[in-house]
DNA sequence: GGAGGCGCTTAAAGCGCTTTAATGGTGCTG
DNA sequence: CAGCACCATTAAAGCGCTTTAAGCGCCTCC
């Protein structure tokens, strides 16, 4: 007794040992500990206390094998993205709303996007959710065949799989909207290079300029997506005998650059010229950065994503879906009144 | 057939449909598949062709419950972290190599330490890699009674659980002996508030200096990890009529700030101040604060980490270990020569 | 020619849980 | 008091894989 008592106590106790200690069957442990109605209220006490006594914890690949459903979704993500690791955030909760656990895959440099989603597949995940995902098109599609696909923050033409993503280009049109409206007119954009996301934001740089007949005010600077770009294409801006009041970029990054080499030029920002980046990345709420810039709700973005997951695997719908979610602008230090007489 | 087909291939096939289209038993295919000697080449190559032919993927979940050993180790990581990212890059290749998969499992806002580690102790893990865990060491200990656990880059004293780790105060020295061989002599330290961490990084300063004979010139301003309060440390620093030549911040963020009060008032860094940081994070390379910092090599943190589980769970040792890897000085752009007659 | 050995293969017993159909015990009705 | 409905409970059949011992044919050796 004493040494069994001792060996097992090495041993994970099983649901066994538990319906043992309770003196009732596994079916009915199993029931209790899953909170599924039936088991009378004397069962209940009694199960849940020889689980707590035996410190039982259920074994989730027994579980997982054994349930018809296994309510997990798989979700792939970029680990060195903040924007990511923001968005993970959210969509734990977002599941867990809705009674779904999350397997996470992520890309790496060793590890590419492709081997992400097989790990799971391979783990009983009933739909994924990718996040910037970078396969084709036609892969996306071919995937959604097997099960429930939604991409976030990626237009995916040649649909199939869902998309929930922000409006870039609205996002960059509030940017356009509120230095207008604190009087800025020669507004320039710095570009994030090629790509269909860049191009969504051009496009409501391009088009919100129109809107407010600043036509005549283009200025579309190039760039790409790191702060160098910025700071180059800053340079490029204030060379000229006419520069802009206010600069737009692309994303954070590039703002960073820009900020940096007007900071080193010892222009006064937002005294002289006003800066809007694009994120809301953790860089921009650096104090010291303070940027303005266009936030992706992604709570919101998430709870889209896993809703549409829900909706197809519990409500049955099988026609594609694409949410747009409008960004925020978020108005920090970098943005101020145009500066007078110019 | 035609029907059967149809109804079929919605189903994944499942090992025993590879055997029977290879014409073999399961436990054949079981051991073909995963390369354990025993089978003929004949039958290999049927099975390979018959797995090929159906495009089988074996279940993990399947798998992992009739495994003896799962082979599996499980990764606690605060995703918000850019160094968790960076590590976790890294642990996939190290655990890869002894033939060990990962689980992860993070830390959100709403998801603390202890969750994420529950949820891993239901996976099957075998032991447990714990990036900067926050929980009391006595709980490390519980849980290391458990399974093997190690801790990376945290000190856990009363020990028991293994932990890998940077020689932090070593950093720093480095960064003092770098610093005093550019002729900085009135070197200061910018504090990172309580904490084993930050104690240990003011530690490696103050011995540093001693070291060099310059005790004399000891200044540690308080500070925490954010950037705000370097830029509070920069100003408190340049308000005196002495200030130093050289500042040597807790942690890249309040490098930054500094940085930040430096640049606003004027002062030529590194002409006339150097600055160095500590964690190399992605912040430091951005190309407009190139940063010299002090980096935590995380490929060699992890490869020791996943070193130390497998001598536990296939070495047998049972010994506690602690290794201290020695960090890297990264130099950058933002440390010069002391300017001259100071 | 039979014992023994060797190389493949496989039947079968799980892994720890879920789920369904069946069991038995109640109290109620006619 | 037989008959019925109803509730709580459980036996048992899996989930898809791994693993072990046993089986089988064939060869070698005394």
């Amino acid at each position: 007794m004493v040494v069994l008592g001792a060996e097992e106590s090495l041993r994970r106790p099983r649901l066994q040992d538990v319906a043992a200690e309770a003196g009732v069957s596994t079916a009915s442990v199993s029931l209790v500990l899953r909170g599924v109605a039936g088991p009378s209220s004397a069962t209940r006490e009694r199960v849940l206390d020889a689980a707590a006594r035996l410190g039982y914890r259920p074994d989730r690949a027994a579980s997982l094998l054994a349930r018809r459903r296994s309510r997990l979704i798989g979700v792939v993500m970029d680990v060195r993205s903040t924007f990511h690791a923001q968005l993970v955030e959210d969509v734990h909760e977002a599941a867990e709303e809705h009674g779904y656990d999350l397997v996470l895959s992520t890309v790496t440099r060793t590890r590419d996007e492709g081997r992400a989603v097989e790990t799971l597949l391979d783990s009983r995940c009933e739909a994924l959710v990718l996040l910037g995902p970078e396969a084709p098109a036609s892969r996306l599609s071919a995937l959604d065949r097997q099960l429930p696909v939604v991409a976030v923050g990626r237009p995916v033409p040649s649909a199939g799989v869902d998309v929930v993503r922000a409006a870039d280009d609205e996002g960059v049109g509030q940017a356009v909207d509120h230095l207008v409206g604190l009087g800025h007119r020669r507004i320039a954009y710095v570009d994030g290079g090629p790509g269909v996301i860049p191009a969504g934001r051009r496009r409501g740089y391009q088009r919100a300029m129109r809107r407010h007949r600043l036509g005549g005010h283009l200025q579309v600077v190039a760039g790409d997506h790191g702060e160098e770009s910025g700071a180059r294409a800053a340079r490029e801006l204030f060379a000229s005998d006419l520069p802009p009041t206010a600069v737009i970029t692309y994303n954070d990054r590039s703002a960073v650059g820009v900020l940096d080499t007007l900071l080193r030029g010892g222009v006064d920002v937002p005294g002289a010229v006003s800066v809007v980046g694009y994120d809301d990345s953790p860089l921009s709420r650096l104090a010291h950065v303070d940027l303005t810039t266009v936030s992706q709700d992604s709570g919101q973005l998430m709870r889209h994503a896993v809703a549409a997951v829900v909706e197809r695997l519990d409500g049955g719908r099988t026609a594609h879906r694409e949410v747009v979610v409008p960004p925020r602008l978020v108005v920090r230090g970098t943005t101020g009144p145009a500066p007078a007489g110019v």
